[in-house]
DNA sequence: CAATACAATTTTGTCAACAAATTTGATTTC
DNA sequence: GAAATCAAATTTGTTGACAAAATTGTATTG
């Protein structure tokens, strides 16, 4: 039945209530909180979140274009598995999209805005870590990679970006958690960021090339372990 | 199990005539046979293809989700238009990913490969380049980053590049047909397909980076002229 | 005549019923 | 008891009617 107890939506609060809709699946798929492989029902959808059938199909054909799940037709929805090659493809996307985005931001933004970064990934970092507090390190890591996508000033960089690092979010969590890639990680971005205060483009970019390619350097070693 | 040999196509069938409908759509679009800011609406489309409502909105939604039009609540969808700053960010990622894919597809397939290409971008191409024939070398270029990308074996890249190739591919036409555009463009390929059967994979990569950057100068050159 | 208000038309958005396909479970047969 | 068969249920796909919003056209008023 028709929501009469609430007010008419508009068309607009509709779309932002699917968009919200959206981004709350891929958080879900993101995290395994919906795994690999688990089904996605239209109507229990539907009435998990108090919606009509056709705005859910509406739903997962956004997640089916970015590749989060997979559709069968008759059949229904599953969330897409992630296979090794996969991974390493998007290992390279990265490579090639995080280093322009960071030649990018060197090149477009004010040098002394990387000065908060310098300290942020100094010695203070490297005590948490020794620690044990990778959690530090994952937000500095996070916080630092929106400002370089957002001063790279390259909305296609960014919207690619996204759909392969939503991928292969938790993938990125479990290397970072191995023991010693916090530590090294950290000292590779500070070189980074020296490049880049010092507005050097190029080796910024290399360095970050270079991190990556060291990122999956680890999961190499560690794969079974990982996956 | 008895269905085997019998129709599971009815659903797919389906599948298959949407989606070949959004690819008829993405040509038309791409060569601006519906121009930037046409409307599509959802009845004539209906009529136009025979397929229900919900079959086009369906087909918008991935449209949408490509960035060839945009959908703006209870009026409608418009092909998107295009904007300076969006066609040099899109110069952007294809030097990262054509780059990319170059250098993989050097280091995955049998050099031999690329003797076909050598010869095809050799002295004839370059006499039918003389003589006007653009649409020789034009063909040249489609099957050789066809195959650039098929060897490259990275689906995201290709993906991806799909997506910003057909964005552009009016403007990289007009750029082709620049007086002497294509004969320079000729010899960087002839020189980076060189590197390809040499093996050399960063030679190769770099050539294609500015045989990019290269026509990225020609289109600022030529900017008025070209939009 | 210009500006506004208002009605008519067009277009998109939503919903529920119906159709088609798949999966599940029980029954039969050898 | 295992395999095949068929019916019931579940689930997805489609349709058409209706609602809501925006656009267009018309008339009214100062």
């Amino acid at each position: 039945m028709a929501n009469k107890a609430t007010k008419t939506e508009t068309g607009k609060q509709r779309k932002q209530r699917t968009d919200e809709i959206v981004q709350t699946l891929r958080k879900r798929i993101a995290d395994h909180d919906l795994p690999p492989g688990a089904r996605l029902q239209e109507v229990e959808l539907a009435e998990q979140f108090q919606i009509s059938r056709s705005a859910v199909r509406e739903i997962l054909g956004a997640l089916e274009q970015r590749g989060l799940i997979n559709r069968f037709p008759n059949r229904g929805a599953v969330v897409a598995k992630l296979d090794l090659k996969e991974i390493y493809e998007i290992f390279d996307i990265r490579q090639a999209l995080e280093g322009l985005c960071v030649r990018l931001a060197t090149q477009n933004a004010p040098p002394q805005i990387w000065e908060a970064y310098l300290d942020r990934f100094g010695p203070g970092l490297e005590q948490a870590i020794d620690a044990g507090d990778i959690a530090a390190y994952i937000a500095a890591l996070e916080d630092l990679r929106t400002e370089t996508i957002k001063r790279a000033d390259n909305s296609h960089a960014a919207h690619f970006l996204d759909l392969v690092l939503e991928k292969t979010h938790l993938i990125k969590l479990r290397v970072t958690l191995l023991p010693g890639r916090a530590a090294a990680g950290r000292k590779m971005h500070l070189h980074m960021l020296t490049c880049m205060h010092a507005g050097d483009a190029a080796g910024a970019e290399q360095t970050k090339k270079e991190i990556i390619r060291s990122a999956r350097e680890w999961l190499e070693r560690y794969q079974t372990f990982i996956m």
